[in-house]
DNA sequence: AATTATTTTTAGATTTGCCTAAAAATATAT
DNA sequence: ATATATTTTTAGGCAAATCTAAAAATAATT
């Protein structure tokens, strides 16, 4: 079964919006950055493949084949970004545009292949974990810093990787994958928080910010 | 200027078939497995973007954009080859179709660093030259075996990469790239040709092998 | 419960790339 | 030079993926 570029970059999409809860024709429109009527038109032919669940107005969810199909995307995606970034020397944030292409190339022998050179790696220069070749995923954080309270110690454990000038935010003031932080305080009228690093500097994170990294307990 | 995948392979198809003369509807569309009526669409629509010369019924030719065009992409080609074989351990018969995905894939600057990461390469793993960044190429053979003369001696310099099973064929008789070849005999009933090789042994090679075997002179 | 607002789907077009069948142009043979 | 064969283009259609505008279904308000 040969899928086009746009059905398998739907049903990434269908899988990412269904993390956080139902997928509506609109969610998935506003993702795609298409309009409704296209993204109704393009859930009919998933529907038919039986790559999705769809029935009419009750939104979308994915079958088993189309889950096996977004891990296998998400595998290629993530791969390569190691690629770019630990081979090539790319910066993390230029590489998931480029990855957005590359995890189209069908050979699933490259996908070994690759993952086998780059030394089987468990997550992305993002700290997002990527599918082995079963599909399974490794364990990893969905707690944002956002959710978090005063006081708590943190381990910075993955970023949103979608837009480059956040990433490149990071890097200017030198926020790592792996750092320590602690809530120092948290400022309810605008949702800002101040943390703690490990060099004992403070720093101030607005919600958009907080919201974009993910951290687990340290 | 964005050039879709299908727009890509008819130039670099017209590049290829400009090297052994005029190019005609006929002649590309056989290219391009596809109809005399799909390549004459296609030869309007590349006019109209000023990337070839067409002119009805008279054949077509590249325009100087249409030149870059092909070199940039059979430059991508054929350094993805190289990563694919140097970098990846795949055989060189299982590297060109994939590569003819990888072609597509548009950053300029993945181009550049993965020919740094790969040591700026001047052949491919089929002795096929690369274009290096301004889209020159490294002087080549053009000769083939099957047009040299009893007693010439000669080395291997390139290959035909476009089917696996000929070079499974030449991995099978090990002959391979830089090896020096004298010819001991040729028959004119069917234009096969007798080989001594550099251990001694002879060879006999049919005329389809040796119109695939690109030679200089020793 | 009825009205209004929002979401979702349908209807009808457009573009790209391909197809078959027929017409037109060019090349070859008598 | 005329007839025949071959090549090339045109005409008309189809599928994928998109769009806008209108209709239908669902959700939210009064
Ligand atoms: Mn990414
Ligand atoms: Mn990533
Ligand atoms: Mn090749
Ligand atoms: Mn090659």
């Amino acid at each position: 079964m040969e899928l086009s570029v746009a059905e398998e970059n739907y049903i990434k999409a269908i899988y990412s919006l269904s993390q956080s809860g139902k997928v509506s024709t609109n969610d998935l429109a506003q993702a795609m950055q298409t309009k409704a009527s296209s993204a109704t038109d393009m859930l009919k032919r998933l529907g038919e493949k039986a790559l999705v669940n769809y029935v009419k107005y009750q939104g979308v969810s994915l079958s088993d084949a189309g889950n096996r199909v977004a891990l296998k995307t998400i595998r290629k995606h993530r791969l390569w970004e190691v690629f770019l970034v630990n081979k090539l020397q790319f910066g993390w944030d230029e590489v998931h545009e480029i990855a957005e292409e590359l995890e189209h190339v069908r050979s699933a022998k490259l996908t070994e292949k690759l993952a086998e050179f780059l030394g089987d790696p468990r997550f992305d220069p993002h700290g997002d974990p990527i599918p082995n070749s079963a599909g399974e995923l490794p364990k990893h954080s969905v707690k944002t810093l956002g959710e978090c309270k005063t006081g708590e110690q943190l381990i910075l454990q993955r970023v949103n990787d979608g837009n480059p000038e956040f990433l490149q935010y990071l890097e200017r003031i030198a926020l790592h994958l792996g750092e320590k932080l602690k809530i120092k305080s948290q400022y309810t009228f605008d949702n800002s928080v101040e943390i703690e690093r490990q060099d004992g500097s403070v720093l101030m994170l607005s919600e958009t910010v907080t919201n974009n990294l993910y951290v687990i307990e340290q």
